[in-house]
DNA sequence: TACATTTATAAGTGATTACTCATTACTAAA
DNA sequence: TTTAGTAATGAGTAATCACTTATAAATGTA
């Protein structure tokens, strides 16, 4: 991964999380990273061959912090981690998850892939800890988690310590 | 509001709302519609022109629903409406409020106009009910209607109303 | 130094874009 | 029926799009 590369993929997140992927030109991206156009067709192949680069590596940030989640015995852990999670993303971070958000709302591929052992082991967890529809609850945790990083990626609200912890006693911590 | 008006909205919120805005030309929406490509810039003067007018459309109703809410008296059930807001879209309206939810993403402008109204109201009922955070609860309750909008329109869970009553529970309904 | 390979550029390509405009079809009042 | 005003069309327009290609600069190897 040459410099130049590295260029041509910041730029690209920036101008595709702040503008979006179709509004977002290869010249722009270009432009912005001081390139020229064509280098973007030698490096990526095209412009879906550049999303799909960044989308790789977004992929698997959201592989680790997941893992991290899973990897938890105790029950309580579990649900703790992952209502944290939104609230622990580093503003360093922004642009990738903003893309990766309002990507999901262009293609309608819904990619289930590593939602769904997370919600297993939520799943297990609830269970354990005797809640009535432990299905209902891995869901609701999702959502909760999808709707906390749209209200933060989008206007950050300045309690979201509070929120946070408001959050946390609807679980009992 | 003649009917190739109407033909040409109706066309242009379907594809905006499953292509995206940006991804959809007025030509594609001329033959959604079944008319001619000049006949959108007579009626709406430019493209951005007709997704005001749909957003307008969607403005209004969403104002209207949020109206409803407000207007109860029981702290309660304020609470408990906000709650089953979502789970209660028609599927009819699923083009519309998809629309309007890919549109945050992409334009930076938050519009806090009818949103801060409510919030109000659900501080004031939190307030009454003595809650420990009445700001944080509100700004929690908006997170979760968010939350819950994104799935119920991306993936449509099957047990949508499981979900509902599990989150009211959060709330000793 | 000489050669081979990769990296990068700049000037293209045809296709598509949002939008305009001259012309025609339609509708309703006089 | 004539006339006037609006609705609608279809063939444009310049600009921009993703992408190609011929050529040059840089780099490493002998």
């Amino acid at each position: 991964m040459t410099e130049k590369q590295e260029n041509i993929l910041k730029a690209a997140l920036k101008l595709f999380a702040t503008q979006g992927y179709a509004s977002t030109s290869t010249r722009k991206v270009a432009k912005e990273a001081g390139v020229s156009e064509g280098l973007i067709f030698r490096h990526f192949k095209n412009k879906e061959g550049l999303l799909n680069t960044i989308r790789e590596k977004s992929t698997e940030a959201a592989r680790l912090m997941m893992a991290d989640v899973v990897m938890s015995n105790e029950p309580k852990e579990v649900i703790r981690k992952i209502l944290e999670l939104p609230f622990c993303m580093q503003s360093s971070e922004y642009e990738m998850w903003r893309l990766t958000y309002a990507l999901k709302w262009q293609t309608d591929s819904y990619d289930s892939s590593f939602s769904n052992p997370v919600k297993l082991v939520l799943k297990d967890a609830f269970t354990i800890l005797g809640y009535k529809d432990p299905i209902a609850e891995a869901e609701l945790i999702f959502m909760i988690m999808d709707g906390a990083a749209k209200a933060l990626l989008l206007h950050e609200p300045e309690n979201k310590l509070d929120i946070l912890k408001t959050l946390k006693s609807k679980y009992n911590f």
